[in-house]
DNA sequence: ATGAAAGCGCTAACAG
DNA sequence: CTGTTAGCGCTTTCAT
């Protein structure tokens, strides 16, 4: 009694009452079912002995646990799973719920044959955590685990080709343009596009992305440079493509770090940023876009807000509220720091 | 009946056989207490009902949940928090437990005042996790929170002053110490550390091993640069001292950051590294050290040992084993890349 | 307005 | 060897 956690019948005895009574105290279900006095007395020995309902009998009884579970690849390595979780938390706390992560490893929803996911959703299910977010650490498009579809889920960061599931995504799209539009508006007209493969779908939002702004502003598109993700990536390319009198005077950079391996590249062969040469990233990595010497302008993924938003999306389903969205396009943020800045004169064409 | 998971009940009416009897072969007490006719019909009809015990059940007749917590400080933006994280969830997993991560934000732990970090224990406490592990981002010494005491806990990447909970911690020092002889080694003598600040114990554990080493060699240690933990900071720290006819010959980074931060300086500086200067980070961090141009040698550290160990500690304690130890150093591994080479000639002094 | 009783799914002690 | 029983802590009818 002294030593484990007080219980309602705890508290019932010490009010007077019966343990129903204490239940529907706790709950608001009070309204025309406890006297007034009854009540106070019931609060005031709940207060006194601290009592705060098991969730372990709350959760037998109404078969719900008040925990969602997060299925994700790579949270181990990402700079940007932690964001997105965040985000979950974040929405989850706001209504008493908390998460459990499922990490199943970097080449997860890759193939057709989806086994570790279906596991590690199973796994989550068998626990019976109330709503399941799919999250991806880049934008993808992937076939929906079925175990997903019998209990309130959505997708964060990714999406189903048949459309099935809510998907809260990034207009990755629509940040490249304005990414784009940025520079053409600095006066560039030689504009590259370098990095990503094809492993994901960013690249092919964002070409278009850069596609679209380009041609708003009536210049001519450069081949972009596929050349992968990381600093290296970024370096290599850019020994290749900054030489020459040809060379663009801006690089739309498909992530912060091939960015970064840009910028490294661009001090080795003598040319200023943003003086000589304008780089613009993707992602606002932490630790990298605000740190580099220059700083990265760059267009923020808003990985926060998808999972926030995700998370609100199943908590609504779980309210009893119907869908009132089947997902949504979050905005970009573009964070200009020091790496852009106007066309340096005679580059005009 | 279809629609909901089938239950003990369900189980023991297609067996023919009572429900305790299903409860005892899915627990392995069925030795001596059930026919083997009834285990194997038992062991049936389960298989065919896909039978799963319903942890929200069990968790309420045993008190127990199966649920590990992890309270941590900023898990979304530290590039480390998921190593961690992810050796946490490898031990749990092995031994049928899931975690529960609480992020506290990045102030967490630091002043006198640790009630955002009680509120998040007691509200893991409150789901009843059967053992907790407090994790931070840098190395730590802490006072441990109240509520931690009270059920079976462990540190990881922190400590407490007191010795009250068992710490597994990296071997910073030593780790230091094998690092800065790497580079005497290569002849350096010449070494100079810089980065960190004097907000984590880290730097006093490096700084410690580095000059063992030093000393070891017969060598003088430099004064240090406190140059903070970010890129910039290197990058600026790097154009003061890289200046001049007495420059160090080798750098040792705080961390990883530092180091490419130097490292770009280095460039602008007409510095080949590592023809005229070896530069060698610490952390090994994903997407950073590996992908610098050159690569980064670097000490890199057991951020998913020490979620492991710390995960088994509370594991072995929770199944009534007696803590077989207080804690652990663990070892760094150092990864050579192209960062670092032999002391230029004419440099010895 | 109140309390008694049933039961969520499970396990452990005990009687047959 | 087997089945019955009692409860873990809670909520929700249903009588009173």
């Amino acid at each position: 009694m002294s030593t484990s956690r007080p219980t309602a019948r705890d508290v019932a005895q010490r009010a007077g009452v019966s343990r129903s009574a204490v239940s529907m105290v706790m709950n608001g279900t009070a309204a025309g079912n406890v006297s007034a006095a009854a009540q106070e007395r019931i609060r005031e020995a709940a207060r006194a002995l601290d009592y705060r309902p098991d969730p372990l009998g709350v959760s037998l009884r109404q078969q719900r646990t008040g925990i969602i579970g997060i299925v994700t690849d790579e949270i181990a390595s990402s700079p940007f799973a932690g964001k997105l979780i965040s985000g979950v938390n974040s929405a989850a706390a706001d209504r008493g719920y908390l998460s459990i992560i499922s990490d199943i490893g970097q080449t997860a929803f890759a193939g057709p044959g989806t086994v570790r996911e279906e596991h590690a959703i199973r796994q989550l299910i068998r626990r019976r955590v109330d709503a399941l977010i799919l999250a991806t650490n880049g934008l993808r498009t992937l076939r929906v685990p079925k175990p997903l579809l019998t209990l309130p889920a959505a997708m964060a960061n990714c999406r189903d080709a048949e459309g099935l599931l809510a998907a809260f995504i990034a207009d990755e799209r629509e940040g490249a343009q304005r990414a784009t539009e940025h520079l053409t508006a600095l006066g560039h007209r030689r504009i590259l596009f370098i990095g990503g493969g094809d492993d994901e779908d960013a690249i092919p939002a964002r070409l278009a992305g850069y596609h679209a702004a380009m041609t708003t502003a009536g210049l001519e598109s450069l081949p972009p440079v596929s050349a992968g993700w990381e600093i290296n990536d970024g370096f290599t390319a850019a020994q290749v493509v900054l030489t020459g009198t040809e060379r663009p005077t801006a690089v739309f950079a498909a992530n912060d770090r091939v960015a970064t391996g840009v910028l490294l590249a661009a001090g080795g062969l003598g040319l200023r940023v943003p003086q000589d040469l304008s780089i613009l990233g993707f992602d606002d990595q932490p630790h990298l876009a605000e740190a580099t010497v220059p700083g990265l302008s760059t267009m923020g993924l808003p990985h926060f807000d998808m999972g926030r938003q995700a998370a609100e999306h199943v908590l609504n389903l779980l309210d009893g509220q119907e869908s009132t969205t089947n997902g949504a396009m979050i905005h970009c943020h573009l964070t200009l720091r020091e790496s852009t800045g106007p066309a340096p004169a005679g580059f005009n064409c």
